[in-house]
DNA sequence: TGAAATGTTGGGGCG
DNA sequence: ACGCCCCAACATTTC
């Protein structure tokens, strides 16, 4: 029986409670290293989501401190830092919570090549290889993928958090998390999107409770109102791992057997996360090329100039600009404005969603390499279950509908209603200007014409298609 | 998880 | 009383 450490490497898994890999670790009795590497997975995150990501990770020490342990930070390629730490600490295995996307897929491929790791589930609710239609084909298509899932796969209960580790008897050098400057790229100042986020474990859970007690019985109509408290805001701790989905998706059985309304259609949303993540592993490029490959030959337009404006919130359409700002702001959007500006971004300025898809890469602190994909594929029209192209949002009626009496609009584009907005945008130091007052900004393109133009370019594509 | 165009119906004003 | 028109309200189809 060996007691050489192990060495528990976190990623997208920042807690103690529901830990896998880290309870399996305690299990053994031996001494545990917990492990943070600045690799090359997270060397490339986006501006936000790379500094959100240092926030977790300076709470998550001081939560390890918590349980009489350390966080041992490194940094370099996975493999190396790895093998380096094996050699001094005489460590047997390496434990990690496993992930999915391709990149991290290629990293975590390299490291079980070159040295005894175990991976363990912990990051979403089903292995996205399992799921399969009748036939043996992968879903294409949400509401069966759902259906399967709910009748076909039990969800166990979320395990105890971990409340003490067995040190080694030597501790390994560690870095600076300060030095590491995760915060780096945030040019667009990460004192303003501070004021807007909830880190760690004990903030995630707040938050659920939160919503199970008071909004959750609301939520099927009260979501799409983006001034309505009716969502869980959970997104940004699911992408670091700050709560098991499987602690939210026990907490959304609970609510749904005490029959509140609402936690149907909670769970359901929970359950695309899941939905991303299976399109991603079947289509490990769903962020770079079309699901529908066809529509590789559409005319999307590159980066230019109007998607510029889009991205500055300057597009002369209060919805839309309303919320380029809300992310700029705060590093999310509500969904209903991610939908809306994706819309407009692909259809009326008819620019290449992955323009759109970039940018919310960059803004994000919620970013999630598949549901990101998935959404901008969707909205676009070229994606699996997507909205068809032709379905083109109108931001003008958008707003009627579900932002009537402007307070969305007035928060985030300052018209002196909510005077929090001005601070806000004060405290921004960007390269470009922000007017107090954007419900002056000339639309770039009237919204009949928009639509029109982007109809035009259907026809015309689906022309050249039968064409072929 | 849309919007606009087109089609249908039925009530009311009015000659 | 009747036919006609208008148009709101709703349903269907088309993009």
């Amino acid at each position: 029986m060996s007691d050489a450490p192990i060495i528990v490497w976190f990623r997208r898994d920042l807690r103690v409670s529901d830990h896998p890999s880290l309870s399996a670790a305690q299990a053994t009795g031996r001494p545990v290293i917990p492990l943070f590497i600045l690799d090359e997975v997270v060397e490339t995150l986006g501006a936000a989501a790379k500094w959100r990501m240092g926030l977790g990770i300076d709470h998550f020490q001081k939560t390890i401190a918590k349980i009489g342990s350390k966080l041992i930070l490194r940094r370099g390629k996975a493999v190396d830092v790895l093998l380096d730490l094996i050699a001094e600490t005489g460590a047997g295995e390496v434990y990690w919570s496993r992930a999915y996307d391709p990149a991290s897929i290629a990293r975590d491929t390299e490291v079980k090549a070159n040295l005894k790791g175990i991976s363990f589930t912990g990051h979403l609710l089903y292995e996205p290889w399992l799921p399969k239609t009748k036939v043996g084909e992968n879903f294409k298509v949400y509401t069966p993928f759902w259906r399967h899932v709910r009748a076909g796969f039990d969800i166990d209960a979320p395990l105890p958090a971990v409340t003490h580790l067995c040190i080694p008897s030597e501790w390994p050098k560690s870095d600076v998390l300060l030095d590491w400057k995760m915060s780096a790229n945030m040019h667009r100042g990460s004192t303003v999107v501070a004021k807007f986020v909830h880190v760690g474990e004990r903030a995630a859970v707040i938050r659920l409770n939160k919503f199970l007690d008071t909004a959750v019985e609301g939520y099927k109509s009260d979501r799409d109102f983006p001034m309505k408290p009716a969502t869980s805001g959970l997104s940004e701790n699911l992408t670091y791992g700050e709560i098991s989905p499987r602690t939210v998706f026990n907490a959304g059985q609970l609510a749904l057997e005490q029959g509140k309304q609402g936690a149907e259609h909670f769970l359901k949303e929970l359950v695309w996360r899941e939905f991303a993540y299976h399109l991603l592993w079947n289509f490990p490029k769903l962020d770079e090329i079309c699901w529908r490959r066809e529509w590789e030959d559409f005319s999307w337009r590159g980066e230019n100039s109007d998607a510029t404006a889009w991205k500055q919130g300057r597009t002369g359409q209060s919805f839309v600009d309303a919320g380029m700002r809300e992310l700029y702001t705060t590093g999310t959007m509500h969904n209903r404005l991610r939908m809306i500006v994706g819309s407009y971004l692909t259809k009326h300025l008819q620019t290449d969603w992955r323009v759109g898809l970039k940018w919310f890469e960059d803004c994000l602190i919620d970013w999630d390499p598949a549901a990101n994909a998935m959404g901008w594929q969707w909205i676009a029209g070229c994606g699996p279950d997507a909205a068809p192209y032709f379905r083109v949002f109108n931001p003008g009626l958008q707003s009627e509908k579900f932002d009537k009496d402007e307070g969305y609009r007035n928060t985030w584009l300052h018209t002196g209603k909510h005077v929090n907005a001005q601070a806000f945008f004060d405290a921004i130091p960007i390269s470009w200007e922000l007017t107090p007052d954007t419900k002056n900004i000339t639309e770039i393109i009237e919204l009949s014409q928009g639509r029109k133009r982007a109809l035009d370019a259907y026809s015309f594509f689906k022309e050249r298609q039968t064409q072929k």
